[in-house]
DNA sequence: GTAGGGTTAG
């Protein structure tokens, strides 16, 4: 057998370690290998990288630093596994990595899949910073990849970075269609920025795109939730000039605004109209209706009307049963109340909701306990308990606002950069190795590389943060020595 | 290698 022959087996010895868990016996093996005659290939250290990432990520990250210092950048393959792998510990490091690379003119583009993890993971800032930061992703980062990224930047209160992102995609040529639109109208109106809202609405014909039903809707809704009903109206008779028939969901939005105003006789006007133009009510109708009724004090009319679309097969959902039963109960007819909440806690729905809860809070049986305290006659009790429910379930609609807490995040990500650049600098300058392998004790038990017994530091992080901090304050001398002495 | 993935209710 030729020494090349052996070559494959070693990959392949080393790759089967790896799928079985056993990353530091591969990690042991290939370091003897290469080492001692450089059997094995690029794909040994890949599936070595790819097992510790998957086994422990802070070990692994650990091994990193002194991977890289020892073998430096290999090849693409190996480089692409290092950087996508800094990306998903640290963006700042992977940004790092990025331009370190762009610097030597390296082509180089990152899986997509890291994007998708940090947005998956809700790192939405650390996804906006990929971006902004123009890493190339491939395949590149479409129109639905910004929509998602957008719409969380807005719902996690990240406004000017969602603006920041409209901006930056203006200057590139990506074709952006309603859906995106209608996501970021939406994000401004949960802000209660209507009047961008609005520019942006009547921009859209310049663009050449049409609006479309979830646009009047978007629209509908925001002007109701301000109590602009009036406006709503009107936007519902443009709606209709453009092709579409109002949903459901465009008269419940009437229904639920005119309710909370206090304006029932508009409410139930909604509702008639809803009928007559032959649309179908469904569970937030019912429960709209609910609420007016409730909020009127007409628990006649409200119970008639539970029955009457009862009989449909039409039922309130969770909301709409805790106002009926509020009503109720303020009326202190707790009969009824039992009654409807016998009901309520037969319906699927209502039952899987409140599973639901259960496996988030606990293994109890939040449904049977209701179900106790139901028959045991304890509405009181039992509506507490719904009530604490529902404000889990539908916390404040609003998303938060921008309070410029986060000005760590809000700085230009040049200056972090920046910042980590000497320190990192220390950490992979590449080639010098032959004084740094004998670190790595992969013997029994081996965790994480061992540090030079003359440091004090015994920990990567703690070594890793003080490196940044003394090169931030210009004291790069000071922590030349530092690395020196602890990887000694 | 590909497809599929994205927006609207109290």
């Amino acid at each position: 057998m030729t020494v090349a022959s052996y070559v494959p087996l070693c990959d392949w010895a080393i790759y089967n370690l790896c799928k079985k868990g056993h990353v530091y016996s591969a990690l042991e093996a290939y370091l003897s290998m290469e080492i001692n005659c450089s059997l094995v290939t690029n794909e040994s250290l890949c599936s070595i990288l790819k097992g510790l990432a998957n086994e422990n990520a802070k070990v692994g990250w650990r091994l990193l630093g002194v991977f890289t210092k020892i073998f430096g950048l290999v090849d693409n393959e190996v480089k692409k596994l290092l950087v996508e792998y800094a990306f998903l510990q640290d963006v700042k490091i992977g940004l790092y990595f990025v331009s370190k690379m762009d610097l030597e003119n390296l082509e180089f583009a990152l899986p997509i899949s890291v994007f998708k993890i940090l947005m998956e993971a809700g790192r939405i800032l650390e996804a906006y910073k990929s971006v902004i930061s123009e890493v190339n992703f491939t395949p590149a980062l479409d129109v639905v990849d910004f929509t998602m990224l957008i719409d969380r930047l807005f719902k996690g209160g990240f406004v000017n970075q969602a603006l920041s992102t409209c901006s930056f995609l203006q200057k590139k040529a990506i074709s952006l269609n309603i859906v995106f639109y209608n996501t970021v109208i939406n994000g401004l109106c949960r802000q209660g920025r209507l009047i961008e809202a609005f520019r942006l609405y009547n921009s859209l014909e310049l663009i050449g795109l049409a609006p479309s039903e979830v646009t009047f809707c978007t629209l509908i809704d925001a002007l109701c939730r301000e109590q602009f009903l009036y406006d709503a109206e009107a936007l519902m008779g443009e709606m209709i000039l453009h092709g579409y028939t109002p949903s459901s969901r465009v008269y419940n939005s009437l229904i639920i605004s005119y309710s909370k105003i206090g304006k029932f006789d508009a409410a139930l006007k909604v509702s008639k109209e809803l009928e007559v133009h032959g649309v179908k009510a469904d569970k937030f109708t019912v429960s709209a209706l609910l609420n007016a009724y409730g909020q009127e004090g007409d628990m006649e009319g409200a119970l008639q009307l539970y029955a009457e679309f009862k009989s449909r097969g039409i039922f309130p959902d969770y909301l709409g049963f805790l106002y009926l039963m509020r009503g109720l109960t303020a009326k202190g007819r707790l009969e009824e109340t039992q009654n409807i909440l016998r009901q309520m806690l037969q319906l699927r729905p209502i039952v899987e909701l409140i599973d639901k809860i259960d496996s988030e809070v606990g293994p109890e049986s939040l449904h049977g306990f209701i179900v106790q305290l139901c028959e045991q006659g304890n509405i009181k009790a039992a509506c507490t308990v719904l009530d604490e429910i529902g404000s889990m379930i539908h916390p404040s609609p609003r998303f938060c606002v921008d309070n410029g807490s986060l000005q760590e995040e809000s700085k230009p990500c040049g200056v972090d950069i920046s910042r980590i650049h000497e320190a990192a600098t220390f950490l992979t300058s590449a080639g010098k190795l032959e004084s740094y392998a004998g670190d790595l004790d992969v013997g029994d038990g081996m965790q994480e590389p061992k540090f030079g017994k003359g440091s004090q530091i015994q920990d990567f992080d703690t070594l890793y943060s003080l490196v940044v901090s003394l090169c931030s304050s210009g004291e790069v001398k000071r922590a030349n020595q530092i690395l020196r002495q602890t990887f000694r």
